[in-house]
DNA sequence: TCTGGGGTCCTAGGACCC
DNA sequence: TCTGGGGTCCTAGGACCC
């Protein structure tokens, strides 16, 4: 029995939890550079914001309705999901951590102690030690978990635990379940179904497995699966190691010269950089792509993306700056309102402790380069998480031209120190 | 004025091997 | 008229997820 615990609303919620002032009120939180709602509260919902609407487009209501508006908070969010985490890890020995504000928990021979129970006292736990409120669906599948989460959602009646026991609860479940609504049926597939009269989940479910692994091809027919009860997703217990890692942002106002493009992307290499070290893993390849808006007109519309090969594996900062700035030299025209950036960092291999083998055949590095850029990386990252990221950095990245919008930013409640201090002084001033 | 960021997996097709 | 069989690896693009 796979039990999924969602959180509701999460990012607002967790805003809610240092602000109980917003609990009633309609709130949103904006997207990196204030752009599109990535989270609404229920209030916000009924207002009529659309998920991923772009904020611009509704200040009226935003305005008329005296909405909360935040900008994102990872840092904060981060915090708070791996209490949550933390929280559900005591109830069961398998657990895997699917998304910032999901985890799938094995409750297979809870059958004694009841579903239902464990499932209630979660809930209520999550809720007393983080504030934050979840709702749960359980079924035999992760598939029917997320189906059953959904109607825990969106069905006041349920309490917010939703259980498919058996076949006909499912089956029950899924008729009055859009397909769209399926976990791994997304908008084209949704249009093809339709298209195919295949309507609600339970059409999915009975349609010929033959026609929906042709259309929709193994994993369609995996979802089908799975909706007929036969599980083929496991539950994966440790995270796999990344096969990618990417640091993008927009930018506040459009960037023309290479310059500031060059700092933004020193900056994003170095952070690539900074999360591959955390993934204990090396980089063979860099990419770089830098476009203008995708809503510009024609003339000034370009999208540019280079990749080259790192001389030898590595997780060096100086090494992966060098090669995105020499990327970055081969993509830019000048004249671009560039609005947006970013590095790819990829053909990761987790590190071995042997890489001082891994050298060039013409340019052999020798071994006191490799372990002076692993000791001065320690340095680095020493300092920097001692003092706060940014505190020791190379010097290309430095100016903050390209910074993004992030004009209604909370404190960073849980993370650090003077911002928890700020708000003491700020609620003394009443 | 203003429209996010970070991932994974699958398939098809081309280039290449013997 | 007619041109094998069996593979691997790589990449681009599409679709999906949160």
């Amino acid at each position: 029995m796979f039990a999924l615990v969602d959180c509701n609303n999460f990012y607002v919620s967790c805003e809610r939890v240092f602000n109980p002032g917003l609990n009633g009120r309609a709130v949103v939180v904006l997207s990196n550079n204030d752009g599109c709602f990535i989270s609404r509260s229920d209030e916000a919902k009924a207002l009529g914001l659309p998920m991923g609407g772009p904020a611009f487009k509704f200040r009226k209501i935003l305005e008329e309705h005296r909405v909360a508006v935040y900008s994102a908070n990872f840092v904060l969010y981060g915090d708070m999901s791996s209490r949550v985490m933390n929280t559900l890890a005591g109830f069961a020995p398998a657990m895997e951590v699917y998304s910032i504000d999901e985890a799938f928990v094995d409750l297979t021979g809870f059958e004694r102690i009841g579903f239902e129970a464990t499932a209630r006292s979660m809930r209520r736990t999550v809720r007393r030690d983080t504030g934050i409120p979840v709702c749960i669906g359980l079924a035999t599948t992760k598939t029917l978990a997320k189906l059953a989460n959904r109607k825990a959602k969106k069905e006041v009646a349920f309490g917010g635990v939703c259980i498919l026991h058996d076949r006909e609860d499912a089956r029950r479940a899924m008729a009055s379940m859009e397909v769209s609504q399926v976990w791994g049926i997304g908008r084209r597939h949704t249009e093809f179904l339709n298209a195919n009269g295949v309507r609600t989940a339970l059409d999915l479910a009975d349609a010929p497995t033959e026609w929906v692994r042709r259309h929709l091809h193994i994993t369609g027919a995996r979802v089908q699966a799975e909706l007929n009860g036969n599980s083929c997703l496991p539950l994966e217990l440790v995270r796999p190691l990344k096969q990618s890692i990417c640091t993008s942002r927009s930018f506040g106002t459009a960037v023309t010269d290479e310059a500031s493009l060059g700092q933004a992307v020193a900056h994003f290499a170095t952070k690539c950089a900074l999360k591959l070290r955390g993934e204990k893993e090396l980089a063979s390849l860099v990419t770089v792509f830098l476009c203008t808006s995708p809503f510009e007109e024609r003339p000034r519309r370009y999208y540019g993306t280079r990749t080259a090969a790192l001389p030898v594996a590595t997780q060096d900062t100086l090494a992966i700056v060098r090669a995105a700035q020499a990327v970055l030299g081969t993509l830019f025209r000048p004249g671009m309102p560039y609005k947006k950036a970013g590095v790819i960092l990829s053909a990761l291999t987790p590190v071995t402790g042997t890489e001082q083998h891994q050298t060039t055949l013409f340019e052999p590095e020798p071994l006191q380069v490799q372990e002076r850029s692993a000791r001065l990386m320690q340095a680095l990252d020493a300092v920097n998480s001692r003092y706060g990221q940014g505190t020791l950095r190379i010097a290309a990245d430095t100016n903050t031209s390209w910074k993004q919008r992030q004009e209604k930013l909370s404190p960073h409640y849980t993370t650090n120190w003077d911002d928890i201090i700020e708000v003491v002084t700020s609620d003394e001033r009443g």
